[in-house]
DNA sequence: CTTAAATTCCCAATAAAAAGGGATTTTAAT
DNA sequence: ATTAAAATCCCTTTTTATTGGGAATTTAAG
């Protein structure tokens, strides 16, 4: 099986304090923004590069000046952190992305590493952890912070279910109110299609009639 | 450790007006503590009071020192905003209660404005904004953002309904997964009693059948 | 004490979902 | 080209949910 991330193999980043660690921080919330900026305002190894709040200046900020550090919200208004992040990698290898969140975001852990992220963090991190955390993602180390990874545990059970596409649009219908026979005519295809791909959500998902089902895919943002 | 609170260490008054608004802020991440903090501080109509990080530390520090203001995250560590509201809004009835909250929390809306807060401003609001609410609030007014009024109003349909307590017990098996004859075996009732509370619940939130109540339902985070 | 809301109970017919098989065609990756 | 995963389709039986009537008791509030 394949892990769903793979330590960087480049250690070549010393732990220089010469250096200053360049950040650059992608949140479309101006408070987060601004709290992180204040929290290291005062830092002396890290170089506030600047901000963007939504993929698309980040991609513009990126072509005049690539930082060591992606500060990123998963959450932006013009694209998921999972899908810019990989952009973001494919484009500039070179850079760490560090996954900010909120405790409700969780579920993405997975999906965020796999897009080469190199940790994950929830917004409420002091200024010491941010900055320890900044400089062991430089020297290639993956940092979650310590609520992210008792909360990884936590979930673990219900977590890495995965669906299909036609499965989630049929998921999304039935959640809706629509019967087997409304979606199958939404869909063009037959209702004992629609009927498998019911059976195959229940087993995937564990869950023992519809009511169920929805409740954990919601639990589990599949909805 | 981080202490649970702090007081500002600048006691000096001299540049305040008489009719500078004093505000105070509950909430657990310490980067919009932060935000707020750096968006207020450099407008003179407003004093910084402090802040806590949970509504235990709130309701002690309010012994001290009632400010006109009190900007409560509706997602407290120790207590849920609405309780902690309810509770400082019966203490002191004369603190102007603001709801800070995410794009993710308004379902919320209702319970917090029936516990006695004057408005509801999303995280992202900025220094301007955040001003004028403050000192429309301290005139009696309720204010909401733009994007929670746009939000309620989307909602609006939905919003409202109650639920009683055994329907809400009923509601919760279902979503479990127990069948009616489960439910029915549970609460020591007959499956026909169970049928019509599922009746009277597909009703009132006006579902078509048991996968859209579940759904409807954990929207209205009734479940 | 009254009254409204909540909770409880019943029946019968119909519609829909769940369980249990199985099978074929597309699609995408190596 | 091969293969595994995804998507499609079919059938039958059993179990549940939904609908559409009623009606009798508790509870809680004024």
């Amino acid at each position: 099986m394949k892990p769903a991330f793979s330590l960087p193999t480049d250690t070549s980043f010393g732990n220089s304090n010469s250096m200053a660690i360049s950040v650059l921080i992608v949140d479309d919330h101006y408070m987060v923004v601004e709290g992180i900026h204040s929290l290291l305002q005062n830092e002396e190894q890290i170089e506030w590069v600047g901000h963007a709040n939504n993929a698309a200046s980040c991609l513009a900020l990126l072509q005049s000046r690539v930082p060591d550090v992606l500060l990123m919200d998963i959450s932006l208004p013009d694209a998921s952190g999972i899908d810019l992040c990989k952009q973001v990698k494919q484009l500039y290898p070179a850079v760490f992305v560090l996954a900010l969140t909120t405790f409700s975001q969780l579920n993405y852990v997975d999906q965020m590493m796999a897009a080469g992220a190199s940790g994950y963090l929830l917004k409420n991190v002091s200024a010491r952890e941010l900055t320890e955390a900044l400089q062991k993602v430089v020297s290639g180390k993956i940092v979650f912070s310590d609520e992210v990874a008792k909360a990884m545990h936590v979930q673990a059970a219900n977590r890495g279910v995965v669906i299909t596409r036609r499965e989630k649009e049929v998921l999304a219908l039935i959640a809706n109110g629509q019967t087997n026979q409304e979606i199958a005519t939404m869909l063009y295809v037959s209702v004992s299609t629609v009927e498998t791909h019911r059976k195959n959500l229940l087993q995937k998902l564990q869950a023992k009639n519809t009511a169920a089902l929805v409740k954990l895919a919601m639990d589990q943002k599949l909805i």
